[in-house]
RNA sequence: GGCCUCGUAGUUCAAUGGAUAGAACGGAAGUUUCCUAAACUUUAAAUACAGGUUCGAUUCCUGUCGAGGCUACCA
């Protein structure tokens, strides 16, 4: 009994008997019915007017008292202006929940061997300087796609791309070469990604001081950038490495092996582990051959000093340049490559690109000089573009110092986490490697709600003063709900496995908050759905707060253990579980754990 | 300049073209001898502006104003 489907059903052979229309349950489109009528689907009638050759309010009636007339599930309906507001009677719902309870891959389909393949890539990080907020939100988006991909039934493999070489992986290095004098994390205590980032911000310090020496002496601020010696020696390294150069190039490895330590110990915290790893300094090169190959069918053009050049301004776009004219590789050179690599290495159906909108027309491009090269897979390529981040002090400058350490900031939430549970006092009889782990769900499961309950397109203010907040609108208020479910059906007499089994009980009236859960589980396989084809994890946290915050306000209103009677206690109880396995399953899907109590 | 996004309560976010635009935080006022008060209840408060399409527009189109991004032989 699929309520939703059984009246969608009904009223397209309403409308067909009535007015003669021909249309079919999957275009009658029902939503649900405002709180302040009564009623839990309602129909617009606007759109059949003009079959009906009547006003909205009679054609309303009359669908309404065809359904009652004929269906015993109807139990009755209302008309307010052109909207057809029914409801069903209890041994509908009932009905529903039965089939639900017992469904414990509710909302989700299986993968199995003819399951289509996707590749999702990110974080893909500079391996110069530690990770940021910016890269929280990719990673959180990331994986919870990957989530709702596979809850579609996908095959999911995630690959992440270092961009490990070039302008910037040499500043780190000449910075550590001038002042390190040999000093490892080792040596410092350091996490080694810090370390790293460290030095960095060291060369920009002291490349900021010559030029600002130089600008005193009298050079124009391009003169002084033109003539400065650190930047002379960033490029004759880039240079070095690319010529092999083994002193650089065991500096360039220990350098990186120690941000690769501490991005690993970082994606553990945060519960992600990327399966393939590509390196910009592997397919830096290879794109040449396919440059050479689109210079030959055409699609490519060279300029006289032998730079190579694609014209898209057909296409709206500009020309954009391919390989340079000392015959080095560009960015995009190198995603063409990268994007032939994962083909030939994995037989994928669906390629996803998790970076920022500050990206979209660079994808744009890449994805037509694709098209154009008449890559097969050209089409199946996606750039799931999210909006950047933002402080209330405004953008994020690495230069200003305003960035946002993912670690610290990981950190900071956690602790804040530790700080309320230890206050509450309902927690003393964990141990404390337990205790840890509680602190780390909750701390992560208020970021990561906070940043993923934003539609992913837009842009968001993160303000890390409300992103510690575990009340109202958080991860740890959905978390708090569950805990209060799990505690709730502790205290009762029978165990999870006995309340599936149970058959509900025929209870004669359902309060409005039932029916509210009722139909809010019966809307969850719908919205899984709607978030993996739109991915958006954001629908996923919008559902599972209403729910959690429907469930707060039934278990006010209404006692689960000293119920009026012992059917409706185990109805209740029954109802209970399931929305906090619902609860638990959507959570998931975010990436977030709930804990059995807190 | 050109191209692309986005303007919703004081703030941060919602709303397949549908009813009186929902929440949370913050403000005001309440609820605990009762299953976890990280909860619940009440209350004040918003669609930048001007046109158009439509039975109906926060949503679609045009213009104005405002914010951001892209527009490198950077990544």
């Amino acid at each position: 009994m699929n309520p939703e489907l059984f009246l969608q059903e009904k009223i397209a052979q309403a409308l067909n008997e009535l007015f003669g229309l021909e249309t079919s349950a999957g275009q009658i489109s029902l939503q649900k019915t405002r709180a302040e009528f009564k009623g839990e689907f309602t129909l617009v009638t606007f759109p059949y007017i003009k079959v009906s050759k009547k006003s909205p309010e009679q054609t309303g009636e009359a669908i309404g008292t065809w359904l009652k007339s004929r269906t015993i599930e109807t139990k009755e309906f209302n008309v307010v202006k052109g909207f057809l507001n029914i409801s069903l009677n209890e041994n509908s719902w009932l009905a529903f929940f039965s089939s639900l309870i017992k469904n414990n891959n509710y909302g989700f389909k299986t993968t199995g061997p003819d399951s289509k393949s996707v590749m999702i890539e990110y974080p893909s990080p500079n391996t110069n300087k530690p990770l940021h907020l910016g890269h929280l939100r990719n990673i959180f988006l990331g994986a919870s796609v990957s989530e709702l991909l596979k809850a579609n039934g996908y095959h999911v493999i995630h690959s992440c791309l270092y961009n490990d070489r070039g302008t910037n992986i040499s500043k780190s290095m000449l910075a550590w070469q001038m002042f390190a004098n040999g000093s490892t994390p080792e040596f410092t205590g350091q996490k080694p990604d810090h370390f790293v980032g460290d030095y960095y911000v060291k060369f920009s310090n002291a490349y900021k001081e010559e030029i600002e020496k130089l600008i005193a002496e009298g050079l124009s601020k391009e003169d002084a950038e033109k003539h400065s010696e650190l930047s002379k020696k960033v490029n004759e390294m880039t240079v070095a490495w690319e010529k092999g150069d083994s002193e650089i190039r065991s500096l360039w490895k220990k350098m990186n092996d120690w941000v690769y330590t501490g991005f690993n110990e970082t994606y553990e915290l945060l519960g992600i582990q990327p399966e393939k790893f590509y390196y910009e300094s592997d397919v830096y090169d290879l794109g040449k051959e396919t440059v050479q190959e689109g210079l030959e069918k055409g699609i490519f053009f060279q300029k006289e000093d032998g730079s190579i050049w694609i014209d898209l301004t057909a296409e709206g776009l500009d020309q954009k340049v391919v390989l340079r004219s000392n015959g080095t590789s560009v960015y995009i050179t190198q995603d063409i490559a990268t994007a032939n690599e994962k083909e030939r290495d994995f037989p994928i159906d669906k390629s996803i690109y998790v970076v920022g909108n500050e990206q979209d027309y660079h994808f744009k491009v890449l994805f037509l000089i694709l098209k154009k090269l008449g890559k097969s897979y050209a089409d199946h390529l996606f750039h799931l573009s999210y909006g950047m981040v933002e402080l209330p002090t405004g953008k994020m400058k690495s230069r200003e110092g305003t960035v946002v350490d993912a670690d610290d900031l990981a950190k900071e939430v956690i602790d804040r986490a530790e700080e309320v549970t230890r206050a509450q006092g309902r927690i003393d009889h964990l141990s404390e490697s337990e205790k840890k782990e509680l602190f780390r769900i909750l701390g992560l499961g208020a970021l990561k709600y906070f940043i993923l309950k934003v539609d992913p397109k837009k842009k968001m203010v993160f303000n890390p003063e409300e992103s510690v907040d575990l009340q109202g609108n958080t991860g740890p208020f959905i978390q708090y709900s569950h805990a209060r479910i799990r505690s709730v059906i502790l205290n009762s007499d029978k165990n999870d496995n006995e309340l599936l089994n149970l058959p509900i009980p025929a209870i004669d009236s359902l309060q409005k908050e039932e029916l509210e859960l009722l139909r809010l589980q019966h809307a969850f396989p719908s919205i899984i759905a709607e978030a993996c084809l739109t991915y958006s994890p954001a629908l996923i946290a919008n559902f599972v707060y209403e729910l959690a915050r429907n469930f707060n306000q039934f278990y006010h209103e209404h006692s689960v253990l000293k119920a009026e009677s012992q059917e409706i206690r185990q109805f209740r109880l029954q109802l209970s579980l399931k929305t906090g396995y619902l609860i638990r399953d959507a959570m998931k899907l975010l990436g977030i754990a709930v804990p059995e109590r807190m």
